[in-house]
RNA sequence: GCGGGUGUGGUGAAAUUGGUAGACACGCUAGAUUUAGGAUCUAGUGCUUCACGGCGUGGGGGUUCGAGUCCCUUCACCCGCACCA
């Protein structure tokens, strides 16, 4: 019997999902063990080789940690709404649902190829009404909730009402808009029903309000700050623009504290944690009000810096602040419009391109310094960012080289406060000890106290005080897409109001048109039929007309990380309908023990995600705070692109060493028409595009050549590599340990397949362990001591190495073993049999194979995992025989040993060492295991 | 600019965490076997030298009996953030 990798692969794929081996149950007395991938949006290209890489390692350790005897959940499903589904119906009509399911089902039967032991009864698709009436409900939760600081955690928003109505705004601390007013109790109830609804709004952590959001025209959505790279959509690459629009946004800011300090505990990469903590950007420093002159307004900025306040000789607002209209002055009124709606009209993209270039204009209006009392002029600058403090900046030339540049481009005057400091050429900025003078009284003091006594003056005068500013921004929550879940929200009088839970979920109504409306409502606007009927609670029926002009729903839809944010918790008990799972359920997985994903989610979704679950964690609703113990970003795996060259306006190309000086431009040619001799297939790319049908191909030596360039795998750049061909014509249990074999799990590598055959060999070569040909080799002679060495040996490194997730050294591990034993023409049940155990995480077909020729009639899967025998490795280490050669040196006689400490032992009672140390311990004992024996008197 | 990371043969990479650098695999060379093979097996393969030997982990310096590993310095590349007051 020959090793069939095919036919072997599709029979146990079979066994194992007809028998349910792999379900997972929410009771046992084992311990359990949650292992998690991130989960994948179904696109239309289908699973790349890149793809499977982390799914593969999550896979060896799951099924490693059955062997261990763990109860284990793993579990797969579908991040299902998204952008290019809706984008495919946008273009030809098809329902977003019927492109997702389809690429679903080709992507389960490219998993299920792999061998996988994913638990599928427990799938989840975020697109899935019995899925998203879920996300909805905690969309309402957060509606009906607000931040409290006192309790420092989020509270019923019932219990803010409670409070307005019997003390007003005053004791109360929460978290709220910047422009939250004050009010009494009295005012509170004065207020009618609708502005108190609206006052509320300031409050609840899913909030709707003006906002300045990023605004892809392209899209004709708005998006989230992780969502644009480069001032561009990250999907797509068109611009983003900033515009005021009404959004609902996620008070994300309240938990800015807690997401900082909930890293520390958190067993994630470090450089990961970093990213976080970057983009929650915590600073310390102070709030200072400086009162306008001639208005009633103030202005309040933040500063890292209050320790400089005497060297403040100018203000900057942002364009967008709004005093900028208040107090400009008549005189300057048309300077600073022309320069506010230039700046508005600038893209994100141009606005970051030219930031040397300075710009600014005075609004002729004068701030009041706090402690001098001196006229400070307030100038508009689009250095300083709207989004960011107070959006307004107290600026200090001397101290600051923005500021400084400023001043010098717009002849306002430099102050010095910093004693023998030379600022003619920049500005000083380092916080050193350096005594600060012209600074009344903070003269002679250093940067840390004096930041420490102004913070008690302001405080003390109240014109300002020592704060805490965080970068990370609310998140803008609504997108005007149709392909994602609808919020469950309806509007009385323009007052946002919730769905009854007995409501959920609001399903996503059928559309005619993916588009916009004329009128320039979201797609959600075209829908003329909803599941839902706001005030009697019934089925709508072809008359939209009078309910939705009466009440109408809320058309924007879910951003895509609303599903993602919490489908971990689903995994525990995805068929509930009564909870999003039972506290049973959540009580007994609690968390991920292991996720694992790409980095690229480090500002997205592993951050709202964290956030949600702190949320839910303030309700009661789940267990831990913190959802994934350890996180582990595997690395992506890298296409090689092929690239020919054209000669620049021609049909003309040129094989690679012929191009010289030619003026050319790279094209990129589909991988799979180059062989591994970089020629070019020129019958086939003529046939590929039709713009290759005339072409003329310059050729070297008969042959046209390519270029290579690496990076992302993608349909667009034609180098993807499809795993399905892989396990044609390899097996599945190949790609898997190739995969593995490639390099570290955490690494970006480049996908090639050159290697491939050396992993094959191996299996093929453990396969013939087992037989040659239709004869089965396995006998039930003891093996030798040097075969049960080697078997040990590989126990134990391969097991260490799994804990570590070093999967790349327990292939060669492999490989060694089965050298050894092909060499050794060992074929004894007793070192084959743990041996087959241990392999079959890695490559679980071949092993129920050689399980079975083992005699067993139960999958391998059930198998306990071998022991590494201590007692058996000492029994052999009586036997080394250790010689002594010199003074220091003793020469063991094995090739490898397998324990540092009892070959010291074991050194250290032999009579030669006795001997040579005289009855004197030895200053310190170095073992290089097997080979060289240093004792240090 | 700030933060994180990586530099080891022709290639992917190991290195018991301070202990024979290059395991294992690809590739290459030679040979065996086979009708043939992208099959299988054997031997060799860091550089240099006929050889003894010498040199080797981006460069320079240091600590140590001993450094790829620790410290200082420098260079190169990758990733993330970036007018953050």
């Amino acid at each position: 019997m020959n090793y069939d990798f095919n036919q072997i692969e599709a029979r146990w794929q079979k066994y194992w999902a007809d028998n349910n081996v792999y379900k997972a149950t929410n009771n046992s007395t084992q311990p359990k063990y949650y292992i998690l991938d991130m989960f994948p949006y179904p696109s239309g290209a289908g699973l790349h080789v890149g793809h499977p890489l982390g799914y593969i390692a999550t896979d060896i350790y799951a099924r490693y940690k059955r062997h261990k005897g763990f109860n284990v959940l793993h579990p797969q499903g579908y991040d299902s709404f998204g952008l290019p589904a809706e984008q495919y119906a946008i273009q030809t009509g098809q329902h977003p649902a019927i492109t997702t399911a389809e690429n679903i089902k080709r992507y389960r039967e490219q998993l299920d190829r792999m061998g996988f032991s994913f638990d599928w009864n427990r799938e989840v698709k975020t697109s899935d009404p019995d899925f998203y009436k879920w996300t909805q409900w905690i969309f309402l939760l957060l509606f009906d909730a607000y931040y409290c600081n006192t309790a420092d955690k989020a509270l019923p928003i019932s219990n803010l009402v409670a409070h307005l109505a019997q003390k007003g705004t005053a004791a109360l601390d929460a978290v709220c808009d910047s422009n939250t007013p004050e009010l009494t109790a009295k005012e509170w109830e004065q207020l009618s029903e609708e502005a108190q609804q609206h006052y509320l709004l300031h409050y609840r952590l899913a909030y709707l309000a003006e906002t300045e959001v990023n605004w892809c025209p392209d899209l004709g959505t708005v998006l989230a700050n992780d969502e644009i790279i480069n001032g561009v959509s990250e999907r797509g690459g068109y611009p983003v623009i900033k515009k005021k629009m009404k959004q609902w946004s996620m008070r994300i800011g309240a938990y800015s504290e807690r997401l900082l300090q909930g890293l520390e505990h958190l067993d994630w990469p470090e450089s990961l944690k970093e990213m976080q903590r970057n983009w929650i950007g915590k600073s310390k420093g102070a709030s200072v009000r400086f009162t306008v002159q001639e208005h009633q307004a103030e202005l309040e900025v933040f500063t890292t810096r209050p320790d400089t306040i005497f060297g403040v000789t100018f203000m900057t607002l942002a364009p967008e602040h709004e005093l900028v209209a208040q107090i400009t002055t008549e005189a300057q009124a048309e300077a600073v419009t022309a320069y506010v709606e230039a700046t508005a009209q600038r893209s994100e993209r141009e606005r970051m391109a030219d930031v040397k270039t300075i710009s600014g204009v005075f609004t002729g209006a004068y701030a009041v310094h706090p402690f001098t009392g001196e006229q400070i002029p307030i100038w508009i600058g689009d250095y300083v960012l709207a989004g960011y403090g107070t959006g307004a900046v107290m600026a200090v030339p001397c101290g600051d080289q923005r500021d400084y540049d400023f001043a010098k481009h717009f002849d306002i005057p430099i102050k010095n406060i910093f004693e023998g400091v030379d600022i003619t050429e920049a500005a000083y900025d380092e916080k050193g000890n350096t005594p600060l003078t012209a600074s009344d009284f903070l003269n002679g003091l250093s940067y840390a106290k004096a930041i420490e006594k102004v913070i008690a003056a302001l405080e003390a005068e109240d014109k300002g005080k020592g704060t805490i500013n965080y970068r990370l921004r609310d998140a803008i929550f609504s997108r005007q897409r149709y392909w994602g879940e609808p919020i469950p929200i309806y509007y009385v009088n323009g007052v946002p109001k919730a769905l009854r839970q007995e409501d959920l979920p609001l399903v996503l109504p059928e559309v005619e048109h993916y588009l916009p409306t004329p009128e320039g409502a979201p797609p959600l606007g075209n829908a003329t039929q909803w599941a839902w009927d706001t005030a009697q609670h019934k089925v709508v029926e072809n008359s939209k007309i009078d309910h939705i002009t009466v009440f109408p729903l809320e058309l924007n839809t879910m951003p895509g990380w609303a599903g993602s944010s919490w489908y971990f918790n689903r995994y525990m008990d995805s068929g509930n309908d009564q909870e999003f799972a039972s506290a049973e359920a959540l009580d007994y997985w609690r968390e991920v023990d292991l996720y694992l994903g790409g980095s690229e989610h480090a500002t997205g979704h592993l951050l709202y995600s964290r956030f949600w679950q702190k949320f839910l964690f303030d309700f009661g609703f789940v267990p831990v705070e913190e959802y994934a113990k350890k996180l582990i970003n595997q690395g992506m795996i890298l296409g090689t692109s092929a690239i020919i060259y054209r000669e620049k306006g021609t049909q003309h190309y040129i094989s690679k060493n012929k191009v010289g000086d030619t003026a050319v431009e790279p094209i990129r040619v589909d991988v799979t028409l180059v062989n591994a001799q970089d020629e070019l297939n020129l019958d086939a790319v003529k046939k590929w595009q039709p713009q290759f049908k005339a072409a003329t191909f310059d050729t070297e030596n008969g042959v046209f050549l390519v270029d290579h360039e690496v990076e992302k795998m993608s349909k667009s750049k034609f180098n993807v590599i499809n795993p399905d061909a892989i396990c044609e014509s390899y097996g599945a249990d190949t790609l898997r340990m190739y995969e593995m074999f490639l390099g570290p799990l955490e690494q970006a590598k480049p996908w090639n397949t050159a290697g491939i055959s050396g992993v094959h060999g191996f299996l093929k070569k453990f396969w013939r362990l087992f037989y040659n040909h239709d004869q089965c080799m396995v006998t039930d002679v003891p093996a030798g001591a040097e075969e049960r060495k080697i078997v040990h040996q590989t126990i134990k490194k391969v097991t260490e190495d799994i804990e570590q997730f070093s999967f790349n050294t327990c292939v060669s591990s492999f490989m060694i073993c089965a050298n050894a034993l092909t060499t050794a023409k060992c074929h004894s049940r007793e070192v084959l049999e743990p041996l087959v155990v241990l392999l079959s995480p890695f490559a679980p077909h071949i092993s129920e194979e050689l399980w079975k020729a083992l005699g067993h009639n139960s999958s391998v899967t059930q198998a306990a995992y071998p022991q590494f025998n201590p007692e058996w490795i000492k029994e052999q280490q009586k036997n080394y025989p250790v010689s002594f050669n010199g003074k220091m040196r003793f020469t063991l006689a094995l090739d490898l040993a397998l324990d540092r400490e009892a070959i010291t032992a074991a050194v250290m009672a032999e009579p030669q060492t006795q001997k040579y140390l005289d009855g004197k311990p030895p200053k310190k004992v170095i073992v290089v295991p097997g080979k060289i024996i240093n004792i240090v008197c």
